[in-house]
Parts: structure tokens; C-alpha cells; sequence
DNA sequence: AAGTGAATGTAAAGATTGAGTAAAGCTTGC
DNA sequence: GCAAGCTTTACTCAATCTTTACATTCACTT
């Protein structure tokens, strides 16, 4: 999978240049600009996945560049913004921003937030794709194979027996290979639950998926990026 | 294929008229009406595709809607909620509701969530309408047969007696070979009621199924999914 | 290097849940 | 009323999920 290309529109330069180096080290390609007209223009590109958009700023400010872009605009608009002010919330909300995201925030909650939209973008171009092709059950990356109709799994053509909880971690970890997926992302969308500090459920499922891999795979494809989460590796020497 | 109705019941006008725009504007024709009582008198004229129900509501609230419609209630719901709270999910999916989504949510997100509600139950229909003038009237499926003109069963050529709904359900499964079929599916296809919490009906349907051909069977068709549903095995060696 | 603390791996115990099924209760059509 | 069939109840068991406890690893600090 191609690294995913997010805009950045802030003026406070010291901050861009930290975001810029967090997540091109998290394997995204940025690139930022430092006021909402220039931001503009960028976005009319089309070719960024996601546009991270501070809402103080000078000539545009954040909610006007959201108007200019309008409802039509597909790609996904996380908002910072330094007041955590509710109402701005609600207003960016409306005016068709994905999420917002008050400063100062932590890096490792901005990635997760990044990851969670780029998952909903991603599985609706994917529902729409499924609508159009009919059914695309299978979902096959690096010898693993997934049947989303029957459940199954193969590893190298070996069947493997997972749990219903043990195929969804699988399932999204492969749904955003190349990816980090946070434990918060999997806890949340699989366990139905925040993560909470010592639940460690996730952990051990992982471990169980590797288990149940190991003799059927040389190398590991799930690795561990420590602090972040877990990562399907794709596979291709990268 | 026609434009889907669907029925908005919100009374926060303000975002109910950005709702109708933008759904309208999708492709959708929208009504809407601005409290539970108007909106269960609309609900009951059974034009709709989908209701959107928004929970804090005058005169009757969204839980209260739901109940009044009652588990013989076909159309899909899907609710809107201003908290975020997790028990209100739950309380809404256990009330019969197809979806939940928390306010503020953006537009794509609604959209995606209502083209899944309305593929899932497109798929259905389509299928039951196969059944229905599907030419030939005989499915063979692993060894059972199937004939649908005389509603005769038989297992390795063995006749089996089966009532009308354990003919239903097995006229499911088998047109879905393959695939796994969740349990709110066959109580909705087969009982016409949204599956409840503790409803065990069609797993002693199934078991009812599996004894009776269990005398002329080596193996299991009809194999069990955890957490998932039933599903009939092709009978290839997979 | 060695030490430290936090994050992660994982075996095993404990708790929970889903499903199978016998049997009782209920409905419906005759 | 009765028989056939559907649903509910109740109990069981096994799968599976979570927690616990300890081992290990890693990134830093000293």
C-alpha cells in the first residue's frame, strides 16, 4: 500500500515542523503550508488523503477555508484548534470537518485520530467499491488470506483457526497494512470497549494470532511498533 | 432503480434541514417531522426504506418510538444520538434498531451507514425474489435436494420431512452456501421479527434440522460459526 | 556496561458467553 | 379438543475472552 499524503495547514512553524518529523517517521508523506489561502490551494490538488487544518490563522482562518472547500470536498479535514471550545467543535463538525482535535494534544492521540478517519474513509470507498463490484469477500495480503463470507483463513494455503475476536484483529490489521493500528483503534472497534490502562486483552489475542501462525510463516507479519501498536507487514521488501 | 424513501424524525430543525439537503441531494427522497408522536403515525404507513430517529425528542423519545413500532417492525432504524454513551447503543440495538450513530457525525459517515443498512436488506430481498420465480424449482446443495415446487427434502436421495419453517430456514442456507448467515437474518427472512437478545428459536430450529438428517449423514452440513451464524458447507473439499 | 522502568510476550487460571438440546408451554387450524 | 408446529425455558458444556502473574525486551539513564 502507497504511504498515505496528508496536508498540513498551521502557522505556528515550530509545531508544523515537530508533525512534520512524528509522522513522516510514522510513514506518512507531509506536506504543510502556513496559511489558509496558500492551504487552499493545495487542497484543490485533490492528491492528499487527509488535511490536518489549524483554525487560528492569518488571510483565511480554518472555518473560512472549510467553506471554500465545501460539502462537495471528499478528502477528510481533522481540525486543531488551540481553544477546546465546544461550540467550535460542533461548528467545524457541521461545516463538514471529520474530527477536531484541541491544542496542545499529544502526538500519540493526533496519530490515533489520523488512523481512525483514514479507517472510515477507507471503509466507505470500500463499501462503495463492493456496492459496484458485487461481492469481494476475499482479502489476501502477504500468504494470508482472508474469506470475509465463511470466516476462513489460510496462511501459505494452510487453514488456520481463529476466534471470532482473533479474525477481526487479523481482518483490520490486514484491512491497513502497511499501517500502525493503535491498540485504542482495535480495543475500540473490536472489543467494543475504551482501551483501558492495564487491559491487556489485546496484547493476548495478538499473541494467539501469532501462535496459531508460527508454523506456518518463516517471518512474523505482525509486527510491533512499541508505543504505537501493531503493524501487518506488507510483505515486499520495503 | 427508485429513489429510496427515507423518513427523518429530529427535532432540531436546524440540522434536520442540512439532513434533508444533503440526503436529498444524494439521491434520497426525505421526509421529515419534528417529534415522535408525528413520526410513528408516518412509520406506520410503511413507505419507508429507512427511518432515521433521533433519541432526545418532545412528546415521545426515540426508545419510545422503537418500542411502539415493536419487534414485527420491518424497516430498518437507524438512530441518532447527542451523547456519545455506550449504553444507549445498546439499549437502541436491543429495542430493534438496525444502527447507531452519535451526534455530532459527520455527512459521509450517516451516508455510508445508511447504504450498508439498505444493502444488507437489498441482498435479502433480492434473494427471496429469486427464490420465489427462480425457473428451476429444484436446488442441489453437498447432497441435499431441495425442490421447491413440491417444498420436498431429501438427503442422499433419502426423503426427509421437514416443517415450513425448517424448510425456510434450510432454503436459506443452502441458497447462501457457502457464505455464513447471521441469525437476525433468518429471524427477520424467516420468523418476520427482528432477532431479540434471548430469542433461541432458530437455534433450535437448526438442531431440529441437524437431527433429522443426522441419520444419512457422514458429516455435518450445516456448521455453526460462533458469534457469527450458520453456515451450509459447499461439500468441496475447500 | 549496568541499571531502571515501562511496554510487551505469554502461560495459565478464572469468568463469561454462545450454542445444543430436551422438555414444557403456547398457538393455530381442523 | 387435539395434533402439529413454534417458542420459551432451563440446564449443560465447551469455546473463548479477560485477568493475573511473571518473564522478557527495549529505550534511556547513570
Amino acid at each position: 500500500m502507497n504511504k498515505k499524503q496528508i496536508l498540513l495547514i498551521d502557522d505556528d512553524h515550530e509545531l508544523a515542523e515537530l508533525l512534520v518529523d512524528y509522522l513522516s517517521q510514522q510513514g506518512f508523506i507531509v506536506q504543510c503550508c502556513f496559511d489558509g489561502q496558500s492551504g487552499l490551494e493545495l487542497a484543490y490538488q485533490n492528491k492528499f488523503d487527509l488535511i490536518l487544518l489549524d483554525v487560528m490563522m492569518p488571510k483565511l482562518n480554518g472555518f473560512e477555508v472549510l467553506k471554500a472547500l465545501g460539502s462537495e470536498y471528499k478528502t477528510p479535514v481533522l481540525m486543531l484548534t488551540a481553544k477546546g471550545d465546544h461550540d467550535d467543535k460542533v461548528r467545524g463538525l457541521e461545516l463538514g470537518a471529520d474530527d477536531y482535535l484541541a491544542k496542545p494534544f499529544h502526538h500519540q492521540e493526533l496519530l490515533a485520530r489520523i488512523q481512525a478517519i483514514l479507517r472510515r474513509i477507507n471503509i466507505v470507498t470500500q463499501q462503495n467499491q463492493q456496492t459496484i463490484h458485487g461481492e469481494n469477500s476475499i482479502l489476501t495480503v502477504n500468504n494470508i488470506e482472508l474469506n470475509h463470507a465463511t470466516r476462513e483463513v489460510t496462511c501459505h494455503k494452510n487453514p488456520i483457526i481463529l476466534t471470532g475476536t482473533e479474525y477481526q484483529i487479523l481482518a483490520i490489521l490486514m484491512e491497513y497494512h502497511g499501517q500502525i493500528v493503535t491498540k485504542e483503534i482495535l480495543s475500540t472497534e473490536v472489543l467494543n470497549r475504551k482501551l483501558a490502562p492495564f487491559d491487556r486483552s489485546i496484547d493476548v489475542h495478538v499473541s494467539n494470532i501469532r501462535r496459531k501462525f508460527d508454523p506456518y510463516c518463516e517471518i512474523e507479519k505482525i509486527k510491533t511498533v512499541r508505543g504505537a501498536g501493531y503493524l501487518f507487514l506488507t510483505g515486499e521488501s520495503s
